[in-house]
DNA sequence: AATGAATGAGGATTCATTCAT
DNA sequence: AATGAATGAATCCTCATTCAT
C-alpha cells in the first residue's frame, strides 16, 4: 500500500543519466551536479542511491554482464564445427556492438581508471575473463576436433579478444580512420582461416 | 655573457620526469608540483618550458614518432615476400615493445583524453595513421603479388592494428590474464596465415 | 479509535537513543539518521517528536535535573555540622557519578556548544546554579556556626564546583592520567579542611 | 638574497587569524574561507602552510607550550617552603590567565575534540601532564619536609589541576555566575591550607 | 503517527596556473 | 631562467531538515 517503492527505478534512472553525461563530457570531466541534473534529482538525491561517483561507475560497468550472458553457453554446447560457432559468436558480438556503442565511448576512460581504481579494475577483468573463457573453450574444441592447428588456446583467445577491444579503441580514438564492421569482419575471418591452416608455415 | 641555452636539455628532462610521475600516479592524478619535484625544478620552472599540463602530454606523445620512424621504409621497399616483411615488421614491434612499455602504462589514459583534447587526439591519430599506412602498403603488395587473398587492405590493416593496440590494452587492464609476447606472436601468425588462405572458405 | 498516546514513551526512547549515539560518535559527528536508526524509527519519525537536533540536546540536558533533586533540601535543612553535610553531599555526588558517566562523556561537547547555542547554554547555567546555590547555603551555615573561616561563600562554592566539573573534564580528556574517585575524595577533604582552618596563614 | 622568506611569518599570521575566527564563531562553525579572509589570504594560500583545519588547531594548541615553560623549574628547585612555592605557582597562573583568555574561549571546544581527534587529544594530554608533574613534585616536597599531610601526591595534584581547569570551564559556560580571580584565589588557599592540616579530622 | 525519499546549502580540500621577485 | 608563494574556481560529499504519502 501507500507510496510505491521508487528505489527500483531510481537507480537505473541515475545510471542512465550518468551514462548520458559521461558520454557528453567524459567521466572525469562530468560532475555529480551534472549527473543529478540529468537525472532530474538533486545532488543529495543521487547520493541517496549511490555513495560515491565510483559506485555509479561500478553500476554502469555491471551492465556489461547483462550483455548476452546467456548467449555463450549456446555457442559452447552446440555440435556444429568450432569455426562455425566462432563465426556465430563474432556475428553476435558485431550485432550487439551498435547497441553498446555508448559503452565504447566511455569505456576507454574506465580502462584508464582500472589501474588506479580496484572496483573498476575488477569488473573489467571479470568481463574480459568471461569472454576469454568462452573463446578458449571454442578454440579447444576446434583443436580437439582437428579443425584447428595446435596453438595455445589462451594465447589465441587473447589475440582475438585483443583485436575486438583494440578495434573499439581505434573507433573511439580515430572514428574517421576505421570502418568498424568491415575491419572486425575481416579480422575474424582471417584469424579463423589462420586457425584452420596447418602448422608449418 | 651568453649563458648556454639550456632549453634544449630542460624540455626532455621535464618530459622524462613527467613520464615517471605519470607512470607512478597516473596522468590525471599526477600534479604539476609532482612533475616539478621529479624534474628537480620549481613549478614555475616547468611552466617556463611548457605552457600547460596538456603541452607536456603532447611532448610525451611526440616521442611516439621517434619510434622506428626509419624502419618502415626499409620494410616497404624490400623485394622479399610481403608475408615475410609483415612478419619482420611485427617482430620489430614486438622487440621494441619492452622498451616502450612505459608508454603502454600511460597510453590508455591518453587514449581516453583523445576525445576531449584535440591536441592529444591529433597526435594519436597521426601515430595510428603512420602504422596503418605501412600495413596497408604491405598488404597491397601481398595482394598484387598474389600472395594474399583479395581483402580490403585498409580493413585488414586496421584489424592488425587493432590487435596490436588491443593487446596492449589487455596487458594494462589485466596483466595476469595475458602473456603479451605469446599472444602477439600467435595473433600475427594467424592473421598472416589467414591472408595467405584463398578466398572461399 | 483512540490509539493510546505513545508520545509519552517515544520522547524518552529517542532521547535514550540519542545519548547512546552521541556517546559512541560524539554529538557533532552523530547524524539524525544515526539517532533514528538507534531509536528504531525513521528520520521523519524523530522529527515528529523533536523539531531539531538542538531540541534533543536540550531534552538530554533536562535529565540533569532529575539528578538528586530531592537530595539537596535534606542536606540543607539538617542540623548536623556543615562540614559533615558537605561531606555527605560530596559522597552522594561521588556515588551518582558512575551512574551519570554517560553524561560526562558527552557533556564537554555540550559545554562547548553553550557559547553559541542559547538553549544549551541556559540549561547548563541553570544546572550549575542549582549546585552553586546548595553549596553557598552550606558554606554560609558553616560560617555562621563558626565552623568555617570567613570566606566569600560564592567564591568558595565556585571553587568546589569548579573542582567537580574540572575533574570530570580531566577524566574525559585524559582517562589514564587520573583516578577520579580518589582525586575527588582528597580534593573535597582538603577544601573542607581548608575551610575549617582559621584565617591567618 | 631576493624575496625574504615569508614562511616564518605566515604561519603565525594564519594561526592568529584562526584564533580570532574561532573565538568569534567557534571552531566547528568557522570555515576555512573565514580563516583565509581574516588572514588576508586566499583559501589555497592557507593550505600552502597548513594541510588541514586540524593542523591549524594543532598549531594553536602548540602555543600552550610557550606558556611559562621556563617558570616551572624555578618553582621546583627553590628552597622556600612548598606551600609558598605552590602559592607562587598559582599566582603566576592567575596572572597569565588574562593573557590566555582567548585560549579559554576556544579551549573547551578542543577538549570536546580530544576524544575523537588524536592530534588534539595528545597535545592536550601533554599540556596537562606538564602541569600535573610540576604539582606532584611540589606536593611531594611538602610531604617530605613535613609541611603537608601524607596524601597521594598525584591525586592531590589532580584535584588542584581539576579546579583550575574547572574554573575556566565555568567562566566560559557561565561568565556571570563566577568571579574567576576570587574563586581561584580562595580555592588555592583552601587546598593549601587543607594540605597543611594534620591528617585526622 | 510515521515513513523515507528528496532537498540544497555548505564545507573541506585540490590543483592548474600566475606572477612578483 | 627560475623560484615558490599565492590564487580561486571547481569538486566531491554531508547532513539537518522537509514533505508527500
Amino acid at each position: 500500500m501507500s507510496r510505491p517503492d521508487v528505489s527500483e527505478e531510481r537507480r537505473p534512472q541515475i545510471v542512465d543519466a550518468a551514462i548520458q553525461v559521461f558520454i557528453r563530457k567524459g567521466y572525469r570531466n562530468a560532475t555529480m551536479p551534472d549527473v543529478a541534473r540529468e537525472a532530474g534529482l538533486s545532488v543529495g538525491g543521487v547520493y541517496w542511491y549511490f555513495n560515491s561517483k565510483d559506485e555509479i561507475v561500478a553500476a554502469i560497468l555491471e551492465r556489461l554482464f547483462e550483455k548476452d550472458f546467456g548467449a555463450f553457453s549456446a555457442f559452447l554446447q552446440a555440435e556444429t564445427p568450432a569455426a562455425e560457432r566462432l563465426h556465430a559468436l563474432a556475428d553476435g558480438y558485431a550485432q550487439s556492438f551498435q547497441e553498446w556503442a555508448w559503452l565504447n565511448a566511455i569505456g576507454i576512460e574506465f580502462y584508464g581508471e582500472a589501474t588506479y581504481n580496484d572496483k573498476v579494475g575488477s569488473v573489467i577483468r571479470r568481463y574480459l575473463q568471461r569472454y576469454r573463457t568462452a573463446l578458449v573453450t571454442l578454440i579447444e574444441h576446434g583443436i580437439q576436433r582437428g579443425e584447428f592447428r595446435r596453438v595455445d588456446p589462451t594465447d589465441a583467445a587473447n589475440a582475438l579478444l585483443g583485436m575486438e577491444e583494440g578495434l573499439a579503441l581505434l573507433l573511439v580514438a580515430d572514428p574517421d580512420g576505421i570502418r568498424w564492421q568491415e575491419s572486425f569482419k575481416i579480422g575474424v575471418e582471417l584469424m579463423i582461416a589462420g586457425l584452420r591452416t596447418p602448422e608449418q608455415l
